[in-house]
DNA sequence: TGCGGGTGTTTTAACGTTCAAAAGCCCTGG
DNA sequence: CCAGGGCTTTTGAACGTTAAAACACCCGCA
C-alpha cells in the first residue's frame, strides 16, 4: 500500500508537496501538480485515513443508534438509513453504526465513541417525548442532532429536524374533503406519544377549518397492529354515524382499516377513503394502494448531516419538513 | 481530552506502562497497575481509536452496503443490522454503512474504503446468482464474508453464511402435513433466483417424501406483493384440486394469499393453512398471526463477524443455518 | 563475587498524515 | 544590481499509540 513518502519519492517532491496536491491543489504549480497527480495515479495511493483523522482529530464518522424496539416495526428504518448513508457520503462522511441500551441508561456508550474518537457526532432518532439524551449530550459538549423533536418543550437542547404531522394529517383530510367526503376519523396511538398529538392536532384543526365534524371520529388504538386497526374501524362504522374517510396514524393502522371494509364489503377509495402515514413499503404492496403520507426521507438526511457537519452559528438550527401526500386506490378509485 | 503521556506523568510511570496496563495487564506489578488503572479513573482517560489503528493499522471497522432496491421490501434488513452490530461489538468492532452501486460496479467503492483504511473487511449480503462481488474482493485480497450462497456453483470464492431455505420449506410442509394438510401448495418467485430455487427445492422433496402431490401446486408469481399472492392464490383455489396448505416464499406473498382466502370466507388456519418465510415483522402484526421461518439473525450475525474476524484456516468457513418455524394461527387453529 | 535468568519498566522508533514556519525561487521596480 | 514581495516548495515537528529492544533489578546458584 502506497503512502505520501512513496508518491514524493516518485515524483520527486516533498511529502507535504504531495499532500498539498491532494488538499490544496491551487497552491501547486500547475505542472507539478500534473506530475503528483501520476505519481498518485501510478502508485494507485489512497491516503490513510487514520493518519489523516489522527492529525486532524475528525474522523468524519456520524454515530447512529440501531434501535432495537422489539414490539414496534421499523418499516421505513432501512429508507432512512440508505439516505442517511448518501447525504453523508456526499461530504466524504460515513454512518457508523452501534446499539446502546435506550434513553439515558445508553448515553455512557455514546460518551465512549466520542471519547475514544471513533466518532465525531450523532445523529438522534426514535424521539421520546423530554428525551434526556438531548440535554446529556449538549452537557458532555458532544455534538448531535436530532431526528424529531423533543416535544412539548419551549426551548430544546439542540438542533433538529422534523416532519410536520399535523401538517400532514391537514394534508389527508383536505384530500380526503376534495373527494368528496364529509365525515373523516382519525385512528390513533394509545399513550399521547408527541407524534401522536401532533397528528392528531392537525386532523383536528383542518376538519374544524374545514367545517367537519370531529367529535366521537378519533379513536385511540392500543398498539400498532392490524389487528387493533380493524377493531377500531369496526368500533366507528359500528357507530350511529360513520365515517366515510379514515386517516391513520401509521400505515399499519390503515392496513387494519383496510381489512375491516374488505370483511364488510365495502371497497376503500369507493366507500370510505383511508390513508396512512409514513408511505412504508406496504403501502405499495397492498391492493388497493394505500394513500399514505410520505416523509422527505432525503431532505430529511441532507438536513440533519448539513446541520451536523456545517459550522452552525450559535443559534440552534430546526428545520420542520413538510410531508407529500402519495396518493393511491384506497383513498380515490382509479 | 487526556492522553496516555498525561495519565502516565500522573501516575509516574512511562507511556508504554500505561499501554500495557491496557492491553497486557499481566505483564505489570500489580501495585504499578493498580496505580495506572486509578490515574486512568481518575483523568477518564479513553484510547484515541485513530491512533491505536494507525499504529496496528486495523481499524476494527466492518463495511456493510446498505442496499437500495426500491422494489424489494426489506422488511427484516432493521433485524439484520441490529444483530450484526451486537455480534460486531462483542469484539469491540462496529459496522460502517455505505452506498454503491449494484454488482462490479460497486466494487471500486469497497476497494477505495479499505484501501483508505475505514474499514477491515465487509460483509456482503443481497447476494445474487453468481455474484461477481465474490470473485472480485477475493482477487484483491480484500477480506469479506457473505450472507448468501453464490448459488450454483460447485466451488465458492470465499467464506459465507447462509439460510436452508431447502429445510425451511420442508419445515412448513412437514408442519402443514402434521397438521391434517395433504395438498400444500408453493407460491414461488418469477425469475429462478437461487433463494427461490432452494426453498422451492425443498417444498418438492418434503411433498415427494410425504408421498404428496406436487403437480400442478406450484405457482410463480410476477413480483414480490400482496397483489401477486391473491392472484396466485386463487388461482390455486380455482383450479379443479384446490390446496389445503400454502407454503409461499416470503411474508408479502403469504399475506396475499391470506387475503384472498378472507375473501372467499375461508377461515385460514381452518380452511387452509398458509406459511410465510422471513417472520417479518407483518408476521405478528396480521391477523391471524402468519406462522413463517424465522431466521435465526443473531446466530447469522456472529457467525458473520466469527468468520470475518477470525484466524480463518485456509479452508473457507461455511455455515449453513437452520430456520425456525414460528407457528400461529395461519396455519393451525388456536 | 560473579553470573545467568526472569520480571517489570523504560527507551527508541516508528505508523502516515498535516500544520506552521521557514526557505527558495522568480519577477518587478527602483 | 539588489530589495521586496508573491508564489511554490521544503523542513521540522507533532498527532497518540504500540512493537521491539534495551535496561534495571532481584533472585538463586556456583
Amino acid at each position: 500500500m502506497a503512502t505520501l513518502k512513496q508518491v514524493a519519492a516518485h515524483a520527486e517532491v516533498s511529502v507535504q508537496t504531495v499532500s498539498n496536491a491532494l488538499n490544496a491543489p491551487h497552491r501547486l504549480r500547475p505542472d507539478t501538480l500534473e506530475r503528483v497527480n501520476r505519481s498518485i495515479e501510478l502508485l494507485n495511493y489512497r491516503p490513510n485515513r487514520n493518519a489523516r483523522s489522527l492529525r486532524t482529530s475528525a474522523v468524519e464518522l456520524i454515530g447512529y443508534c440501531v434501535p432495537d424496539w422489539p414490539n414496534q416495526t421499523h418499516l421505513v428504518m432501512d429508507q432512512f438509513l440508505h439516505a442517511l448513508c448518501a447525504a453523508a457520503e456526499t461530504s466524504g462522511r460515513h454512518i457508523l453504526l452501534f446499539t446502546a441500551p435506550p434513553a439515558v441508561e445508553g448515553m455512557p456508550v455514546y460518551d465512549d465513541l466520542h471519547a475514544r474518537r471513533l466518532v465525531d457526532g450523532f445523529v438522534l432518532s426514535q424521539t421520546e417525548t423530554h428525551d434526556p439524551r438531548h440535554g446529556w449530550l449538549k452537557e458532555k459538549q458532544i455534538p448531535f442532532v436530532s431526528f424529531g423533536r423533543v416535544w412539548k418543550e419551549t426551548t430544546q437542547p439542540g438542533p433538529w429536524v422534523d416532519v410536520d404531522g399535523a401538517a400532514g394529517s391537514a394534508l389527508a383530510v383536505q384530500h380526503l374533503y376534495d373527494v368528496g367526503r364529509r365525515r373523516i376519523a382519525f385512528l390513533s396511538w394509545p399513550k399521547s406519544s408527541g407524534l401522536a398529538e401532533d397528528r392528531l392536532a392537525g386532523w383536528r384543526s383542518k376538519c374544524n377549518d374545514l367545517g367537519l365534524p370531529t367529535s366521537g371520529l378519533s379513536v385511540h388504538c392500543g398498539e400498532d397492529t392490524i389487528e387493533e386497526g380493524v377493531r377500531a374501524t369496526a368500533a366507528l362504522l359500528d357507530s350511529a354515524q360513520p365515517p366515510d374517510g379514515i386517516v391513520a396514524l401509521s400505515d399499519i393502522l390503515a392496513l387494519g382499516a383496510l381489512r375491516e371494509l374488505g370483511r364488510r364489503g365495502l371497497t376503500p377509495g369507493v366507500d370510505v377513503g383511508v390513508t396512512g402515514f409514513d408511505d412504508s413499503p406496504l403501502a405499495e404492496v397492498v391492493s388497493p394502494g394505500l394513500t399514505s403520507l410520505r416523509q422527505p426521507m432525503d431532505r430529511i438526511a441532507s438536513e440533519l448531516i448539513n446541520i451536523l457537519t456545517g459550522t452552525s452559528t450559535g443559534v440552534p438550527a430546526e428545520r420542520l419538513l413538510q410531508p407529500e401526500l402519495v396518493i393511491r386506490g384506497s383513498s380515490a378509485p382509479g
